[in-house]
DNA sequence: AGTAACTGTTACCGTAGCGGACAATAACGA
DNA sequence: TCGTTATTGTCCGCTACGGTAACAGTTACT
């Protein structure tokens, strides 16, 4: 039996995955920021003033990676830390104005990336597949919404696919 | 708006397929190759006496880490490199009885991956998602078959995951 | 014959990820 | 109260990987 790799769902989405992910990076290049930044922000949007381990926790990540990606986000003048009200050694993370007003931007970005990535399928074929990746998704044990590759390369300065 | 990331097609794909590569990964080191060993092996099974180069340009890599992948392999005692017949400076590379072995294991380990992956979906819906995620996969202009990430870290002495 | 192109390989370098160690602060217990 | 332990955020050093340049050997072209 010699089953081709573009018959194998696994190696599919793999082979999907990681284009989405390329192309998803390369088209937020241009708004200065990585797709584990846009997480991040989105995430900071509900829990604002979290300290840097509650944020590392909820994102799954080690508090060192978080360390970075403030400080990117921090140089980019879209998150400030102050200092935590009670706890004198956390830090309280605060998006900046310059946020509130990329964040629209960021999400319109990844609307038409989704609508790229999507556009052979009609509308009812891409709500069952949504459907269908949730269930896989919640299969897979993750918690919902957490990258598993969030830690990785996927991320940090990544040009545009030259 | 604030639609969660989980309702994002292209947020669970880049997700799924994460997290699909990486168990992938897993399944594979107890037989001792990786993704991409897998993947050329694979390839080889059909061009075999091919030139490095010849794979490389099939598999969309660069010759260097085709160089570094069947070294991985030859060192496994995978594939041999014999002198090409007709061309003194290239190798033509050929699998080895132990790699005529090893694949139909392999290929039950990727069996039981997908097995594994699609565990939520009845028979009749398996379907139904590979041939949406081909016409997607098709949509994205890769060469059928070919992983974008194939050159990259997903590949390479990768534990199982800890 | 001579030059250009190609194959496989090695060496090098810049960078990212990972682990350990650190100062500052907090929480806990005697 | 004081001392020990845990936690927070950060930095440093190591290793591994991707990409570039260069190389010897060989072929192809004119």
């Amino acid at each position: 039996m010699d089953r081709p790799l573009v018959s194998r769902a696994n190696f599919l989405l793999s082979q999907l995955g990681f284009h989405v992910a390329q192309t998803f990076a390369a088209r937020l290049a241009p708004l200065g920021i990585a797709p584990n930044h846009f997480g991040l922000l989105m995430h900071l949007e509900r829990s604002e003033g979290d300290t840097q381990q509650q944020l590392a926790d909820a994102l799954g990540i080690h508090r060192k990676v978080m360390v970075g990606l403030l400080d990117d986000l921090q140089q980019r003048d879209l998150v400030e830390r102050r200092r935590h009200p009670s706890d004198r050694r956390a830090h309280a993370i605060h998006l900046t104005e310059a946020a509130r007003e990329l964040l629209p931007r960021a999400r319109r970005v990844a609307d038409q990336h989704e609508d790229e990535i999507l556009t052979p399928l009609d509308a009812g074929e891409r709500v069952r597949l949504v459907t269908v990746l949730q269930r896989l998704a919640e299969h897979t044990g993750n918690p919902a919404g957490v990258h598993p590759g969030l830690h990785q390369s996927a991320a940090r300065s990544r040009r545009p696919v030259d």
